[in-house]
DNA sequence: GTCTATACAGCGATAGAC
DNA sequence: GTCTATCGCTGTATAGAC
């Protein structure tokens, strides 16, 4: 007893270099890292399964530190979904870059959604709604990281050719679900590629 | 000081008779309701916010008692899922015997379907996927629940007239997804009813 | 069958040394 | 900037009286 006191003594003040647990892109500023980190922990086990204490492990400090970074879970939550939605909102634009008549868009933004969503899962994957439950002080913050994104599916949407009595609003709605619920059941290596698979929504619903 | 101490002391062992704060289908037993009850709580708020303390209270009892009908917080969940699943296959059984040709059928079980989701947010709403986050023991029993809904979609869409090149599973999972987004978005009293909301993703899902 | 009382673990967060 | 150490709280679950 006396004898673990004293080895644990011994390290009082001294850098313990935890290595990292999980990898993060490279060039990354030791904030960044921390993002990275919690946002594949956040995809893996959930927001509220994945302790500070998990984030400061596989991050390679311990959990105190990490409050030096971020005042609270929250904040760093914040913080994460604000960068999938970075992510997203990037990989979207591009694709969209390629140009094409409206349907031609509508089937490069689903396809590189899915893509994104489903391809960073080691990096996030909660881009969307409710994942850290209900509304907190940052609700406001979180509703406004979504829409800027919502708004380019928005305007893709407004320029189909859809028939005038058919609810856009709607139609984005269903759109955006099955984008979305296809994290629940997309494995990597099955019979479709994200890219088939926002291909083929699109299809589906594409009235002749 | 002493005063509280002998005043808690007389209530010992007699029943406090509290009231449920939560209204629940009369001709329940008391399993039942505590059933309905938690369901309630967990579409309100999630499993992770809604404590054993928070379903005691709402229930009239005190949370040791809940100990009495299940063993765990997780088994009171499955008991809610599965009831949730029992409301939605019934549901979509009745709709499905009204009969008419495939694309109708389709549309009665859209229906039904976001009727019971959307309309029985006050029972349950978590019907499906990744509520109590990701793989536990139970992990098995909450797929076999899921399955015997999906089966029934699956078998109505298996009947649809639509080109042999579409993926009928990944026609199933864009359906459903869009279905079962809808829990995120729809608030009551809006310019759709669950009825407006199921037979519209039919229509743009179906080609012509 | 419901209560009282509490064990015990884990969480988010903070203080202060280095 | 990272550590050690710990506080205060809340959560699930249990033991035993009635």
């Amino acid at each position: 007893m006396a004898l673990m006191a004293k080895e644990a003594r011994r390290r009082v003040g001294r850098p313990t270099h935890r290595r990292p647990k999980v990898a993060v892109p490279p060039g990354l500023d030791r904030r960044e890292q921390i993002v990275a980190v919690a946002g594949s922990l956040f995809a893996e086990k959930g927001y509220n399964r994945t302790s500070m204490r998990d984030i400061a492990e596989a991050a390679g400090l311990l959990s105190g530190s990490l409050y030096y970074y971020f005042s609270s879970k929250e904040e760093l939550f914040l913080e994460v979904h604000g960068t999938g939605m970075k992510i997203l909102t990037q990989a979207t634009r591009s694709a969209l870059e390629q140009g094409g008549d409206p349907w031609t868009r509508l089937g490069h933004l689903a396809a590189a959604h899915c893509r994104a969503v489903l391809e960073n899962q080691g990096f996030m994957i909660m881009v969307f709604p409710e994942f850290p439950e209900e509304i907190n002080e940052y609700h406001a913050e979180f509703v406004r990281q979504r829409d800027e994104y919502e708004r380019i599916v928005s305007d893709t949407i407004g320029a189909l050719d859809l028939p005038p009595d058919l609810d856009r609003g709607l139609y984005k709605l269903q759109f955006l679900g099955a984008l979305n619920w296809s994290q629940t059941w997309y494995r990597a290596g099955g019979r479709f590629t994200p890219e088939d698979i926002g291909h083929h929504f699109v299809r589906m619903l594409r009235p002749r």
